[in-house]
DNA sequence: AAATATCGGTTGTAAATATAACAAAAGGTG
DNA sequence: CACCTTTTGTTATATTTACAACCGATATTT
């Protein structure tokens, strides 16, 4: 991994431009000018690094300081357990961030590793000083301290919401747990998901096939229609 | 539910001083003096008010500002789905908070509700005025911005954590996967856990029964040890 | 249009789980 | 200690799931 820019020293205005719509459009900074941006980076002392695919961002039980927003490429979080079995818990894309958990809460020194998925740029923020107000006119800082509080809830909001749903004990209820958020968050009891079938049964830690064989007994039953991923939840009774 | 204190205002000083050893231990204000806690909780608005039991503290759809600390009693939080069922998400003790979640982003209008488990004593605190510095000489905000977003990140971690016990497909890779993290945790092949068999069960998600018999099976074939809360695990193998 | 790949649905079978019912062990109380 | 309650372990059985294998539909490529 490598350092190609400093925020607040002299650099290249060319690579800054290029990445400041992805910074503009990250949910962290939204709604700021690209001043603001500027002023708040040089606050948070942020870099932009680059990241060779396949090369570790940080490793199991690094000491994190600081958290990330891939600016281009991606990257995925791997776990591995007492036997060194390594599983990837999520990709992580453009425009979005990862390693708030751990930068706010080192003692967290964790299982968890972020490795490129290839070639990737990454502006890494400090945490502790997006916590500490500082001294300068950086009015936005609250602004930004606001923005990382929304993107945690947020973030905690829907593993709640998911561990609800995973933790159901028959697929037929998955679904309907899963279905039921769907309405509610929609309004209406027709809605579209943005999973493939593969990416339904895989968020709801179930196997595919079962989990069509299912669908289709719901749709038998006259608890459900479906064509693609176009779903309608027909019964007002509760179905289980 | 009736306020009955409000910080910044001349109130009965013994109500203060009966909850300010809760409010001192509780991960927002570790660390700080009963000085420093007076100066913040000005800042925050913060006010107590007593809710009977099983009355709602807050209920789903409200649009939550607040975020609360129960210095007395104990809490409920419940989600109802699209049919009215309704599940109970976690207990929320002396000394624990709660609604941080969606005080922090208010768009999560929600499907949860708080409710009291008994006669409680809750303390109100707005989340906005954390985030925004006040311009008091408060010196101890930013401390207070640092130990949400503290609390915030163990929760996200605690979490995903579970997610991944939960998520795998047999009992015995759930109990392998909470067993490696402790070991992990802890540094040692021996640990303790905190759950009786029913509250392990109902943490992985499975049946308490059919879990018993995992565990036995496990004992057999050489991968652990247990004796009442204690575990070892035997194998430095691959046991999936 | 043929070849190829991807996705969704179906089937049969082996494996795993939930469930109920019960026994044994542990803990608490008068 | 005797009694009661709670917790944990065991067994048998019905239900549910995973898995592999296959087919057909759809989309993509050449």
């Amino acid at each position: 991994m490598k350092k190609i820019f400093s925020f607040g020293e002299n650099n290249s205005v060319e690579l800054l431009q290029e990445h400041m719509p992805v910074i503009k459009s990250s949910p962290l900074f939204i709604g700021a000018s690209e001043k603001e941006i500027n002023s708040m980076l040089t606050c948070l002392g942020g870099t932009i690094a680059k990241c060779d695919k396949d090369k570790y961002i940080f490793h199991a039980n690094d000491n994190i300081t600081d958290m990330g927003l891939v600016l281009s490429g991606s990257l995925r979080l791997e776990r591995n357990d007492y036997w060194g079995n390594r599983s990837i818990l999520s990709y992580v894309g453009r425009g979005e961030i990862f390693g708030e958990v751990f930068a706010c809460e080192p003692l967290l020194s964790t299982s968890i590793s972020a490795v490129a998925n290839e070639e990737s740029m990454i502006l890494f923020m400090n945490v502790q000083r997006i916590a500490t107000m500082c001294g300068n006119n950086c009015i936005y800082h609250s602004q930004l301290i606001h923005n990382l509080l929304s993107v945690m809830a947020k973030k905690a909001y829907m593993l709640t919401s998911k561990i609800n749903h995973v933790s159901k004990r028959t697929t037929r209820e998955k679904l309907l747990s899963y279905f039921s958020e769907q309405v509610l968050l929609s309004g209406s009891t027709e809605f579209s998901i943005p999973f493939s079938r593969q990416e339904l049964a895989d968020f709801l830690s179930v196997n595919r096939s079962a989990m069509c064989v299912e669908l289709s007994k719901m749709q038998t039953d006259g608890i459900i229609n479906f064509n693609k991923n176009r779903f309608e939840l027909l019964t007002d009774e509760n179905p289980m």
